[in-house]
RNA sequence: CGGGGCGUGGCGCAGACCGGUAGCGCGCCUGCUUUGGGAGCAGGAUGCCGGGGGUUCAAAUCCCUUCGCCCCGACCA
């Protein structure tokens, strides 16, 4: 492509309301521009990155034996409705109604219209299993868009949905995505890693989320030092080290004692000067529309997502300021086991089993107990892992040090089961003649974030430095001829070789000076630099820059076919890329 | 949804407290010079100062209202 008939508008400075470098650097380079809050317009540099990547995952899905379809992103309400997702999905869920006042979403995800195509279509085990796959726009009215392309409202998504007659084929649909997966985001040249994770409200048995390792990530990750083990930190499982079950050991008489004005866990250890792994916190949380309360030691937090699932539950929230005083007779700050609603389940961190004697709050307005013991003074529904893993915590496969890490999720694959064909009869028929539900997985990959992602990690000063797998263009050939004639048009020859060698070549012919070809070619990042000047002509030499390492090379005009194709050959493989 | 900040040429900003009819840098256009790291000189174009209403002889500036954008938070008892 000749530069000079390009559209690049690049940016000098920061525009004022980017934050992150890969919003700062899009934008300057050209490759998007805002059109409202989270939703931006991709430049013909920024759509070939996003097309790159795409068509890397589509590679990767059809070697996989998904078949690419393309599904609408309206969609008709009575689908939802089915699945209960038009009532639990939440604001996040954009709907409107048509002229004839039927309701409609634009579709955050599609297993609603992916289930419905494949149920009046598939009625034998025969035709199982299935893979169909989309690369399509998404829209989720995100509370907070934010940083450009890695939270936006519409973004583009490749998402993938696999039909399996039984659970073992269901499986191996699982672990063929996953593996295709890797591949996918290997071949894009990201640092990543696999993760354990909560399926969240997609549902499902179990899932996998693919995190792109950089500080600006929105996710943490706890990972073994020593195993495998790594998990989203909602997810990370906390095991309790092995010791004496210390419940209904002895314990003096609860008591109530005064504490006016003193709310919150800080300000009950001062008051009561003790620490504050002493003290039971009580948190009320409404599961599904109903009351529950979660119990964790003062210095740990609850892990809403693991109350979410230990309660079988959909949708959680902390009950609001109205119910807190309703249940508790008091105030917020005032919750405790002993003297709660009767009919407020209470469910319990296993921590909590390991000591006793505990400070909580009294129900009661300006008061807390001490020498509460569980079990004795209150019931306790059940005992389970509640809470946040925490740094200090030990690895819960292997027992090792665990480490926090960023993660920006790019990739997330989910068993689902049969949450989706049970609730809308996908269903076919078996070997017997019986009629079964379809056992579903769903696959998604974030390809705009992806283009975000990869510009998070590799960056420095002067701007991006994409991976040659999805760069804009692979190669900048740039001329510094001027008036001399000669070098362009030999600038003009190699740019015609590297093109012969099937190389996504951008040929820099602009009448720029040189500093601003440099300057923007460094900023737009090509992970291949070509200068041709005329002191190269003279000796006879091209000069090629490695974008990602700021090394120089002198490639001989005389052989440059063979020497540019080894040369990009190296550049690949320091990617550890193969061509 | 709550709190904070900001809307002034394409971009980044000043001007606002203290009302007097808009300015700087970059970019853009023309010409000359320059040509290995975002050039220099000269000339030039581009603003319903986010929208609406009000106060005033006079509003970018003061008041009310509305829309948009950005940041933080969204209750851990």
């Amino acid at each position: 492509m000749r530069l000079s008939r390009y559209y690049i508008p690049t940016l000098k400075e920061d525009p004022a309301d980017a934050e992150v470098v890969s919003h700062k650097l899009l934008m300057r380079a050209g490759m998007i521009r805002k059109l409202t809050s989270g939703i931006y317009n991709y430049l013909p540099l920024g759509l070939r990155s996003i097309n790159k990547v795409a068509a890397i995952v589509r590679e990767e899905m059809d070697r996989a034996g998904a078949l690419e379809v393309l599904l609408p992103t309206v969609q008709p309400a009575d689908l939802w409705q089915e699945t209960g997702r038009w009532d639990y999905y939440g604001k996040e869920l954009l709907r409107f109604k048509d002229r004839h006042d039927r309701d409609y979403c634009l579709g955050p995800t599609h297993e609603e219209v992916m289930t419905d195509l494949v149920r009046g279509e598939v009625k034998s085990y025969k035709q199982l299993p299935l893979n169909l796959y989309q690369v399509q726009t998404k829209f989720r009215d995100e509370i907070r868009p934010r940083f450009g392309l890695m939270r936006g409202r519409e973004f583009i998504m490749k998402d993938a949905y696999s039909f399996d007659k039984d659970e073992a084929g269901a499986e191996q649909s699982y672990w063929n995505m996953f593996e295709a997966y890797k591949k996918a985001f290997s071949r894009i040249g990201l640092r990543f890693k696999p993760v354990q994770a909560d399926s969240g409200a997609i549902g499902g048995d179990f899932s996998h989320e693919f995190m792109v390792l950089a500080e600006t990530g929105e996710d943490t990750i706890a990972s073994c030092t020593a195993c495998e083990y790594a998990a989203n930190l909602e997810k990370a499982r906390v095991v309790v080290p092995d010791g004496p079950d210390m419940t209904g050991a002895e314990c003096p008489a609860m008591e109530q004692v005064a504490t006016p004005g003193v709310h919150t866990v800080d300000e009950v250890c001062a008051f009561l000067a003790i620490a504050p792994d002493k003290l039971v916190k009580t948190l009320l949380f409404v599961v599904d529309g109903k009351p529950v309360a979660a119990l964790v030691r003062g210095d740990r937090e609850v892990n809403d997502a693991k109350l979410r699932n230990l309660v079988g539950g959909n949708e959680i929230a902390l009950a609001d300021e109205a119910l807190v005083r309703r249940l508790t007779n008091a105030p917020v700050g005032f919750a405790g086991p002993a003297g709660l609603d009767k009919d407020v389940p209470v469910y319990a961190d296993n921590e909590l089993r390991t000591a006793t004697d505990w400070v909580a709050g009294a129900n009661a307005a300006d008061a807390h107990v001490r020498h509460l013991s569980l079990g004795r003074d209150c019931a306790v529904e059940r005992y389970a892992d509640l809470r946040v893993i925490e740094p200090t915590d030990a690895c819960p496969e292997c027992g090792a040090p665990i480490e926090f890490t960023k993660g920006i999720e790019v990739g997330h694959v989910f068993k689902l089961g049969l949450k989706y064909s049970a609730k809308m009869e996908a269903t076919f028929l078996d070997e017997n003649g019986k009629t079964q539900p379809m056992v579903m997985g769903c696959y998604g990959i974030g390809v705009s974030r992806i283009v975000a992602s990869a510009i998070e990690q590799n960056n420095d000063g002067n701007g991006c430095c994409f991976p040659p797998s999805i760069a804009p263009f692979e190669v900048c050939l740039i001329s510094l001829g001027g008036k001399d004639e000669a070098v362009d048009a030999k600038a003009e020859e190699l740019y015609e070789v590297v093109k012969g060698q099937g190389v996504d070549a951008a040929f820099d012919d602009r009448k720029e000076r040189p500093g601003v070809k440099f300057a923007e070619a460094d900023l737009i990042g090509y992970p291949m630099q070509l200068v041709l000047g005329g002191k190269g002509m003279q000796s006879g030499i091209v000069e090629a820059k490695d974008r990602k390492t700021g090394e120089k090379t002198e490639l001989p005009l005389d052989g440059f076919a063979e020497a540019f194709a080894a040369w990009r050959k190296d550049i690949w493989s320091k990617w550890g890329l193969a061509l």
